[in-house]
DNA sequence: TTGGTTTCCCAAAGCGCTTTCAAAATTAGG
DNA sequence: CCTAATTTTGAAAGCGCTTTGGGAAACCAA
């Protein structure tokens, strides 16, 4: 069933049919009624090819998945987010998977040369990040999940890594910690670079010293925590906090405690950054961790709103989010031993 | 740039650029060769919504995620499987999320009608599923992951689920265990219906009675995982092991264990079935866990190519896997108490 | 009745590609 | 060197939609 047929079937032409059906106001309410309904009685809807060739519009925005790291339970959270407010708009998300940061330039250029979609979702950002600059030459709109370096003014939604480290940090130190392991991120990303500044500001306040041993930087998972975890502890003196960048790296962070004999919330403890996974709760833990806290789903519907308001004509310019994130207290901090 | 001003750069015919850029025999290899060089050098690409309207195929294949529980780490898995494999062919996957049952349909049906995308990935069914139905009736291809029963012959690919719980049980069952807790994933899954039968299947060899509320069903995460061991534990007698539909359930099961100062491997013997996550790995827990292992992403890149087949003109009839699923005995399982 | 507005609808062009059918160019055969 | 067979190229139609530029009908006031 196409535009040709059903007008045929109503005895109208297809521009009446189609501005119609697109809410134009030169039709009458009467036709665009009966129109309405028989498109909805004959399932007609407009061939997504044919109206991209004519309005120059996708329908679908971009998201390019690197392999391995980047792909993990926060990408899904992101995803679900984004899918989420897209949905509304009947919006699909193009996802296209890559090995490595060239075949992801490699990506973007497919993208704009083919027009298959109309605006990407850049994520995972470093400090100097060529792929902003890239889109922004090839005319390809886009938000970016994070922040980076970049002259040309571009649409980004961040949240506050560096304020949450920093009171995070502060946290430990009220408690008497002196020692404080930090788990951070993939070194050279962004977050990580805040997280680490907002970490060390804490410390020089304080005028403590900053014990390079005692910053790690690695993938989010189980692994990575309970080995730098295990690591941090050989040294003497031992830290008596950490401070880990995600939940999946806590969950190795507390396992590397117990497998010493030590007890999370009194021998050590433990702040994590929780990017609110339904499967894993910080609350259900034991003893319940503190964390901070801050909804990777939200931030992705929020980013795929942002990408909406960008394709209606808004300046990328004007479009600059930074959330703040919440320090939610429990169990699993407590003061020095 | 498009195919007019190209053909015009290069002082041919549109007809004949589009032929040497597809590859058609009948151009001479010499002007084959110069209308490459001149696309690479101009970045010509066909425009994806002419090639689409052209040709009536869109490049991409669709995915529908329904919000909640299936879209986990699970499917991130999956889906990296698939990308990897699209990836190569420039095929792109549209994501599409959904609240619940009554939308995704809607948006089958969408993606029939505005022929948005080639062909469709199916997953996470119950046995009595309308949705393949439906993509049949539809004249979408589609794969479906898992099973489901439906008169109309279609292609699939599943894990041996049955079997895989049938030799935990037996493992289990060989060590002297008589009272074996299941988490199983959510009733109604096919893959659900098959562990179970396969858990009863060598309860019966046994001639060991089958105790209802030693089964359970519920997603697969932690949270739920540490409820149901508790609950289980809390019955007299209580069970000395238990088999968990994935690491997610097993990482709670491992944490309701130790929360009551039992011993996972001597007290409890625990079998989880492994996903194979990057980031959760039954070797480094402690104590390493025994699994039945069968990589989704693997999975997943291999439903992509069934797509490919498909998509090439195989029957869906000719398209069935049943993959076996191998038991890898670790730490966490010995003989009963 | 007439002329001028409005309202409602239509024909046709154009989006950028593939592909059919036909013509031009080249080669082979005698 | 001419004709027939074969290669190589092109013109134009068509994919299904939006949208421009009119035009017919309906309405209104004079």
């Amino acid at each position: 069933m196409n535009l040709k047929q059903l007008a045929k079937e109503l005895g109208l032409s297809q521009t009446t049919v189609s501005r119609a059906l697109s809410g134009y106001p030169e039709v009458k309410p009467e036709t665009r009624q009966r129109v309405a309904e028989a498109a909805a009685a004959l399932g007609y809807r407009p061939n997504v090819a044919a109206l991209g060739l004519a309005t120059g519009r996708s329908g679908s925005i971009g998201l390019v998945l690197r392999g391995g790291g980047e792909f993990g339970p926060h990408m899904t959270e992101f995803l679900g987010g984004v899918g989420e407010r897209l949905a509304h708009d009947e919006i699909d998300i193009s996802v296209s998977t890559v090995e490595n940061y060239e075949d992801e330039i490699k990506t973007y250029r497919r993208f704009a040369q083919t027009k298959r979609v109309d605006a990407v979702i850049l994520h995972s950002p470093a400090p100097s990040d060529s792929r902003a600059r890239l889109l922004s030459e090839l005319g390809l709109p886009f938000v970016l999940h994070g922040r980076t370096e970049i002259d040309r003014p571009h649409a980004w939604l961040d949240i506050d890594n560096r304020v949450a480290a920093r009171v995070s940090t502060k946290l430990l130190l009220d408690l008497g910690h002196r020692r404080i392991g930090l788990l951070n991120g993939p070194a050279g990303m962004t977050f990580a670079v805040h997280r680490e500044q907002g970490f060390r500001e804490a410390l020089q306040k304080r005028s403590i010293k900053v014990m390079p041993h005692l910053i790690a930087n690695g993938r989010f998972t189980d692994e990575v925590g309970f080995r730098v975890t295990h690591e941090m502890l050989d040294r003497h003196p031992r830290p008596t906090a950490f401070i880990a960048g995600s939940m999946m790296s806590a969950l190795g962070v507390m396992r590397a405690i117990r497998s010493r004999g030590l007890l999370l919330g009194r021998d050590i403890s433990l702040i994590a950054h929780d990017d609110v996974f339904d499967y894993i709760n910080a609350d259900n833990m034991v003893p319940a961790i503190t964390t901070t806290r801050s909804s990777m789903r939200a931030a992705g519907f929020r980013v795929a709103e942002l990408i909406l308001q960008l394709l209606a004509g808004a300046a990328p310019a004007s479009i600059h989010e930074l959330w703040p994130v919440e320090l939610v207290q429990r169990a699993s901090t407590g003061p020095v031993a």
